[in-house]
DNA sequence: AGGCTTATTGACATTGAATAACAATTTCTT
DNA sequence: AAGAAATTGTTATTCAATGTCAATAAGCCT
């Protein structure tokens, strides 16, 4: 009986899904869309950027971004960057996540599931997680206060295993 | 039956509440402990500041503290205020609350239920509200990452009923 | 109370992220 | 292919936040 069902979803149902579905467009894809949109234009140096900030899933600010871009090679100005980021934001390719250590930190959110961060004080390690219960008080709030949500940011501040031993010891 | 309960935990509960707890602290009396403790000085530019913090619950930035400081005839330098912020912090006085417009924003929460807001994007008004549900996530990450949670933030950032109709006439 | 140690102050200089100005270049439309 | 306008990199600028330092003052000790 299980094995029945589970064998059908597995087989049947992805099938009927694509069907409906298409191709998910690509970031590229996406910001060339926006570009267009808002009559702006399609450079080498954007496309270098996005290239670099979508290579990975990881949390980046400017100026590591600009470092790794010139280890491979790809020289783009830094103005270049901190003038694409706005973009991105509106194209709701990334998004801002934190303030830390005086500079803003960014992560790409298109494709990938909303998750909140846990932080550790010390060594700023970072683990993502995710809540429903967050999206359950968003609603709420947007009820109660006649808000249109957009979007929220849940940060949890602690010390990580780690370095709580590491105290130990001293 | 219910009149009586009301009645008595109206009357008996809170004298008995009383006489086991002292008198809550005062802010002041708070900071000059801390200072104490850590070797630090007491002095009237770290008062006058305090005072001024603590004169409303208000969200802060360090330049507009120092302007209403000015207006009123109250000379400190900027210099004093940048220095005191960590220590209040330090001393669970007051926090952080959000990066915004180029600088961090702080806000007093002793004496005050911890809780989270929610910020219009467009005009920067700030609701405050706070959920038992944030407290729940806080302790079962800590548990599942094996973190001391120290703190959470919460931002929920929308569009605000005003700016909404404010949207529509243009 | 007076003296001594050392934290604190304000003024000024410095850092560093983020933005602005601008001339040269490039994109994109017609 | 040409022209209007956006984009680039360079350079200068802004401004929050921090560092420096000599003068001052807090707080401890006798």
């Amino acid at each position: 009986m299980f094995l029945k069902r589970a064998n059908f979803s597995m087989s049947i149902v992805p099938f009927i899904m694509n069907a409906n579905k298409k191709k998910k467009p690509s970031e590229l894809e996406i910001f060339r869309n926006f570009l267009k949109r808002h009559g702006l234009r399609y450079t080498p140096e954007r496309e270098t950027i996005i290239r670099e900030i979508f290579s990975t899933h990881e949390h980046f600010d400017v100026d590591s971004l600009y470092i790794a871009m010139r280890h491979k090679g790809q020289r783009v100005s830094k103005a270049s960057i901190y003038r694409l980021i706005p973009l991105l934001i509106k194209a709701n390719l990334i998004e801002e996540v934190f303030f830390d250590s005086g500079q803003m930190h960014y992560e790409h959110i298109y494709g990938h599931e909303h998750h909140c961060h846990l932080r550790c004080q010390e060594c700023r390690r970072i683990e993502e997680f995710s809540d429903e219960r967050v999206a359950e008080i968003e609603k709420e709030l947007g009820e109660k206060f006649n808000y249109k949500i957009l979007r929220h940011k849940l940060e949890v501040i602690g010390i990580c295993s780690r370095c709580q031993k590491k105290a130990l010891d001293t």
